[in-house]
RNA sequence: CGGGGUAUAGCGUAGUCCGGUUAUCGCGCCACAUUUGGGAUGUGGAGGUCGCAGGUUCGAAUCCUGCUACCCCGACCA
């Protein structure tokens, strides 16, 4: 079972070159660019998506749920949206099978069932969610509405990937309304920080946090700003969004509300959102040879404990030893796994919580238990020590700290190693081609640029960083004038 | 949608060019025994519409035609 992961897994290997990771997460299904998420990697799903919905809760939001399907004419009303997505809809056009007319076996849509309009399944919820505010919304003591929505989404896209690019995927989707302009810009950046804050503290993800340059911004958005980071092969993954859709939506959707001024204004709208993309994300960000690592808060069994005994008797003694622990540990809200399965070596669990990527390993046989001792072993360093059984709680929950910390470190030293300045094209290709990683330099601001760029290169614009500073310069292509740098590198 | 490739047991595969005994091997699975501090060993066993549909032939995993699915490279994208 344990070598059918690594042989399944290769598939993996081209997210780290290199890198091989055991870890069965997944799998295709037989439905194309769809995947199962089997049980262990739902579990890791459901631990990042209570977090995130604890953090929308504490901001002040409520979820809601709206319709997978929507009304085809609903696209046709903002330009940019439509053009954005129509390439990758899937439709439904028929409400009934009937068996095939010339007779061969099978099924087709029956003629008679034909919808009188079409519906999109949702690739994203902007047109349906702002038909329904319409309704909602006729005054400014109505605002703001700030919504988020759990959900899955369909797009049609040409070339999928484990993860990163599946045609449905779970994600979730905030969509707020505003009064006025600068409230809309601030909820825009507040929910930005929210992901920057997930990323780090909780996934051990170092992210730039910034503005897309027009040519990457999301179909409809006056500005989107993500947040970016770098992945194990030093490519980089946009790993969320959020958006500043200005009045673009309430315009298509006709949304107005009467302000304190007794005047009929036009809405302000956000959206952002994060997916299961940020399961590869944080798969490629830390794991190793030997499978998935963990960040401890959020991994679904933060402590494996793994008993070896000959006889029952010796089990037993060693449980009971064991039980202590354990109580306490689940008194401080850790979560643990205790292993006695018979079926199962030692040395096999020892490698399965490896690739699984529990953070702390508590290992106890009749040994230790004679000396009053345990072994623990840490899976980010892969360092094992021997302690006395006292220490054994203190030790873990410090660990436990220690491995979240040490993450994030080893993330964010990588990735500074891993960013350059370029002041010439020569430079640039030049890391391009030796390097990799993100580039720092200076770009005249036109699509132009940006586009012929990225055909030279496969580069594109990762973004503007926030903190960037001012600074005269000349772009790296045209030789332009230019204020900033900005972030450049090759992205999934 | 363009270019290239693949489809044989739960997984990974040999055999296909050049048609011919009972379709190969490894992992996994089941039983028993010995094992248990880093993925145990031995013996025995179960498991197959050779992707689907036609065709050629005395005979097709193998040759021909059509279809489908998947993978890789492009264009597209969270």
């Amino acid at each position: 079972m344990a070598k059918d992961f690594v042989k399944r897994s290769e598939n993996y290997s081209e997210w780290y070159n290199e890198l091989v990771v055991r870890a069965d997460l997944a799998e295709n299904s037989s439905v194309r660019g769809c995947m199962v998420i089997k049980p262990y990697g739902y579990a890791i799903w459901e631990k990042m998506r209570d977090e995130l919905d604890r953090m929308f809760k504490e901001t002040g939001h409520q979820n809601a749920y709206f319709p997978l399907f929507i009304p085809k004419s609903f696209f046709e009303k903002e330009a940019e949206h439509v053009e954005g997505f129509a390439k990758e809809c899937a439709v439904v056009t028929h409400h009934r099978l009937k068996p095939k007319r010339d007779g061969s076996k099978g099924l087709e849509p029956d003629p008679d069932a034909r919808l009188e309009e079409e519906l999109i399944v949702r690739p994203t919820s902007e047109t349906i969610i702002w038909d329904t505010y319409k309704g909602w919304i006729k005054s400014y003591r109505d605002l703001p509405i700030l919504c988020n929505q759990w959900a899955n989404v369909v797009r049609w896209e040409m070339r999928t990937r484990m993860f990163l690019r599946t045609a449905e995927f779970l994600w979730q989707e905030g969509h707020t309304a505003h009064a006025t302009e600068s409230e809309a810009v601030e909820e825009t950046k507040k929910m930005l920080e929210v992901y920057a804050d997930f990323a780090e503290n909780y996934m051990a993800m170092p992210v730039l946090k910034g503005v897309k340059s027009p040519n990457e911004r999301f179909a409809g958005a006056i500005d989107t700003y993500c947040i970016e980071a770098m992945m194990q092969d030093k490519k980089a993954l946009q790993a969320g969004t959020s958006h500043f859709l200005g009045q673009n939506f309430a315009k298509a959707f006709d949304v107005k509300f009467l302000s304190k001024e007794n005047k009929l204004e036009y809405v302000w709208a956000t959206s952002w959102g994060v997916s299961t993309r940020l399961m590869g994300a944080l798969i490629m960000s830390h794991s190793d040879d030997n499978g998935l690592v963990l960040p401890p808060k959020l991994a679904p069994i933060q402590v494996a404990i793994v008993p070896i005994f000959k006889t029952e008797e010796e089990c037993e003694k060693i449980n009971a030893e064991v039980a202590r622990i354990q109580s306490e540990l689940k008194a401080k809200g850790i979560s643990i796994k205790f292993d006695d399965r018979r079926e199962y070596k030692p040395g096999w669990k020892f490698s399965e919580y490896e690739f699984k990527g529990v953070p702390v390993r508590l290992t106890m046989g009749a040994r230790d238990l004679a000396e009053g001792k345990c072994e623990i072993a840490r899976r980010d360093t892969l360092e094992k020590q021997t302690i006395a059984v006292e220490d054994a709680v203190a030790t873990i929950e410090r660990l436990l700290e220690e491995i979240q910390a040490n993450l994030f470190q080893k993330a964010k030293t990588f990735r500074e190693e891993n960013t350059r300045k370029a002041n010439t094209w020569e430079e640039f290709v030049n890391i391009l081609e030796n390097e990799g990683g993100f580039i720092s330099a200076h770009w005249d601001g036109t699509p132009e640029t940006e586009e012929k760029i990225k055909e030279l290169t496969k580069a594109t614009i990762r973004c503007i960083p926030f903190d960037a500073e001012e600074e005269e310069g000349k772009c790296i292509l045209t030789g332009k004038p230019s204020h900033r740098r900005v972030i450049f590198a090759k992205a999934y």
